[in-house]
DNA sequence: TTAATATGTTTAATATACTTATCATAGGTT
DNA sequence: AACCTATGATAAGTATATTAAACATATTAA
């Protein structure tokens, strides 16, 4: 169990811990996991109720696991498919951004979205600095993208319109929906609305 | 294919649509997620490369797909495994949230985090607007846990130490790093702080 | 109606995952 | 050293997933 892999930049890691980074090699993501864990093919076997060498084959990738096998595999741990599947344990080596590494990703002149960290991939989180000019709107064909979103409004007033519900949104106040309604932002007033939101996955 | 799913409240929704809300029932998530996409079982074996008897099978539960396959068919639609065990396509019928709705979860009484929309089981993301008094901080023994977090400070400045490194924010900068590495945050300034920040996946 | 096409389901054969039991290596104890 | 315990790997047998082909039902067109 080495672990702090964390604290690596990724040019330094090794092909083991490389791999990690792609979806496609379950057994070393399982073995990455368990060791993370500090678990034994044995305990953690004992836990799952499967045998030692099924987790043996598996992490040798030289069988493909059924589903029902790996979910029982990651009860023992404990960790759910979904998590096993989104972990990435190779982060980023940037962790700090100024106000001006934030690249504007905007199409639209009268709005600006200042991404966190630029368009980096394998992000569990975007996060985005979004000012909206006076009588600025996405427009009348809403918005619909996979993943959620959710927001806080820091200055100014925006409506926001989801599915068949509307709310003029102002100072403090906050949203949260599945990005897959349709979705539009606009505002109405005479000052500038600003925004801090997250999404979930990144779409850029 | 019905779809609107979204726009109808939890307790309307049919047997087979509720299910979709655990992780167990692999062969409706299937089967909802393929006619979503509007395809018939021949047609996304033909593109997935598998037999049509086969996903009829595994959208009957009575076979528990490999990883393999499963990888197979979803690349057929296509949809990452991890999208596929992450979605939810039960949204929740609360979308705006004012400022007072959003309850103070931190234990410190220097430190202020709102926490948009209560704490909402099975989202995404968890959004909080957090305020740190002057002399404010998270503590010595730094935090961890899972997921991934990332922030935009809104007013007032904040140190934060992500690993062995550490940085003095302000206004308009921001931060994004796995949460698994030990960080802490403290505000050494005078002045009041304010900061939005995202979680991934939700802890509390 | 009849034929033709498309859908999801089922059955028997085959390929693959998984178990049981054994093997090989490493580390610790007396 | 000899012995014990724990680790991960392997081989042969069993259980299960997947295929290929046929079945059943519904829809459309002539």
């Amino acid at each position: 169990m080495t672990l702090p892999l964390y604290f690596r930049p990724t040019w330094e890691l090794t092909d083991t811990e490389q791999v990690m980074k792609n979806d496609e090699d379950i057994g070393k993501r399982l073995q990455l996991v368990r060791k993370i864990y500090g678990l034994t093919q044995r305990e953690l076997s004992r836990r799952a109720g499967v045998t030692n060498g099924a987790i043996s084959l598996i992490e040798q990738n030289r069988v493909s696991p059924s589903i029902s096998s790996l979910k029982k595999i990651l009860d023992g741990i404990p960790m759910s498919i979904s998590d096993f599947f989104t972990l990435d344990l190779v982060a980023s080596d940037s962790v700090f951004f100024s106000a001006d590494e934030m690249p504007d990703i905007s199409l639209d002149k009268n709005i600006m979205m200042c991404l966190l960290g630029g368009p980096t991939k394998g992000r569990a989180i975007q996060i985005l600095h979004e000012y909206y000019q006076p009588g600025s709107d996405t427009g009348e064909t809403m918005l619909r993208h996979h993943g959620e979103e959710g927001g806080v409004v820091i200055e100014g007033c925006i409506e926001l319109t989801v599915g068949d519900k509307k709310k003029v949104l102002c100072s403090g106040d906050g949203y949260y929906f599945s990005s897959q309604i349709p979705h539009r932002f606009a505002n109405p007033s005479d000052d500038i609305c600003e925004i801090i939101s997250a999404n979930s996955p990144p779409t850029f």
